[in-house]
DNA sequence: TGTACTCACGAACACCGTTCGCGTCAAGCG
DNA sequence: CGCTTGACGCGAACGGTGTTCGTGAGTACA
């Protein structure tokens, strides 16, 4: 509000360093992260971030390569809280289901940080590795031999980031309820409006699709999944 | 090359309506289309569509409610080579595996269109209800009760979609083949930087990861998965 | 011929990630 | 102590995005 110093006037001390904050790679990230929390995934560009730390957007290119390398951080940040359980070969299949849970917990946490595990292509963060890692040994835990354990322990990231992913839209504001419950109706319409019986399961389907299904979803899906591994096990 | 017409002239016939083809949405899909098999996902636009069709982006509204819209008819427009099987209750493994081969192989024709595919919560284009319908018909025949194939389609129509979004991006040029190694390479290297058996596991994994592995890995989930369906049912 | 209406679309808005180079500051040296 | 020089923070700009609004031209009708 007050008026700027006249241009020929040079402005008194107007760097004082160490009044504001340095600028680091873990203040970015923490930064990063509160905005997250607070407005969600999109609103994290460079410039709200530099805008927080009030810079601008260049300063931002000193500590972080770019965006990209920014939300591999954020990710990483969110996969420290997953735990490392010690391998019980006994009870492999729980444990592995349980660390599945976990990474989509751990996930969910940040609203929309599945979003940029999705656009980090194979993140070699330190955290991603861990887990990347521990999967490996669960599964080679049940009698899984190396190449079984990498197919599995691929399948069920892909299938936990694609779950926390759809999970996070469905729970976080992403898509708005209005637009959405148009989406039902048009959909109830499109179907009733063709012969009676073209979609005999897909008109009865919308009841077992509500938020509160996510979970038994899950379930029944790593379920499935990892009986299937049991089997070829015994086999 | 020419000079315009002088300001006070009145352009004589600027608009001949009838030479060049008339808009429309069904011609709209078609060159965005175009566009993503010749220059890929990122290159449709609403500004590089209008361009091809030698008008404003603005025009596009007029047959397009949004981008999104546009996006949602892309991915119906690539669904709509899925045939549609006549359910067998003897083979319904084999048809429901197939049918999800068939779904990735429709969207891997398109490169890119899998992020589409992700952009697009649920769906309702008539394509897409078809193939949900389809995939619940034959599981059903397979002896799941309705909300057992719900949650079954659920969990393999999101797989199809992560598995042809990660495969799009590894075959077509998403991420350069340079930054790649340069990953691998840090990969490597972070890893033997630690005690030496932090990754027994991992370190092991690269050579099961490549791109000619794609196929099997998508074999090894849709086995386990169906597998774990089939011991449900038979219990 | 004059008028009224429709509608195609140029231009602008508010964003985005990224880059370049200016200008200021602090350290080093005479 | 004062000057020079080097480093570097960051404002401003570039080229992109999706979307909206007002204008003016074209058509149809009186």
């Amino acid at each position: 509000m007050t008026a700027p110093p006249p241009p020929w006037r040079r402005t008194p001390s107007p760097r004082r360093r160490a009044a504001k904050q340095m600028l680091s790679q873990e203040l970015i990230v923490k930064t990063a992260l509160e905005i997250l929390a607070a407005e969600g995934i999109d609103a994290v560009s460079m410039r709200r971030v530099a805008q927080q730390l009030e810079t601008g957007p260049a300063s931002l290119y000193a500590y972080v390569a770019n965006k990209e390398e920014l939300d591999e951080l954020l990710l990483d940040a969110a996969l420290s809280e997953v735990p490392c359980p010690e391998p019980d070969p006994q009870r492999w299949t729980e444990q592995v289901k349980e660390q599945v849970r976990h990474q989509i917990r751990a996930m969910m946490a940040y609203p929309g940080i599945a979003k940029v595990a999705w656009q980090t292509p194979i993140p070699v963060t330190p955290n991603s590795l861990r887990q990347g890692e521990i999967m490996l040994q669960l599964l080679r835990a049940g009698g899984l031999d190396l190449k079984q354990a990498v197919f599995a322990g691929d399948a069920l990231s892909t299938y936990a980031k694609a779950f926390a992913y759809e999970a996070s839209g469905w729970t976080f504001g992403d898509y708005d309820p209005e637009k959405m419950s148009e989406r039902g109706q048009q959909m109830a319409e499109y179907m009733q409006s063709l012969p009676a019986s073209a979609f005999p399961n897909l008109l009865r389907a919308g009841e077992f699709f509500t938020e509160e299904t996510s979970q038994p979803r899950l379930e029944f899906a790593l379920e499935a999944f990892v009986a299937g591994l049991a089997a070829m096990v015994r086999k």
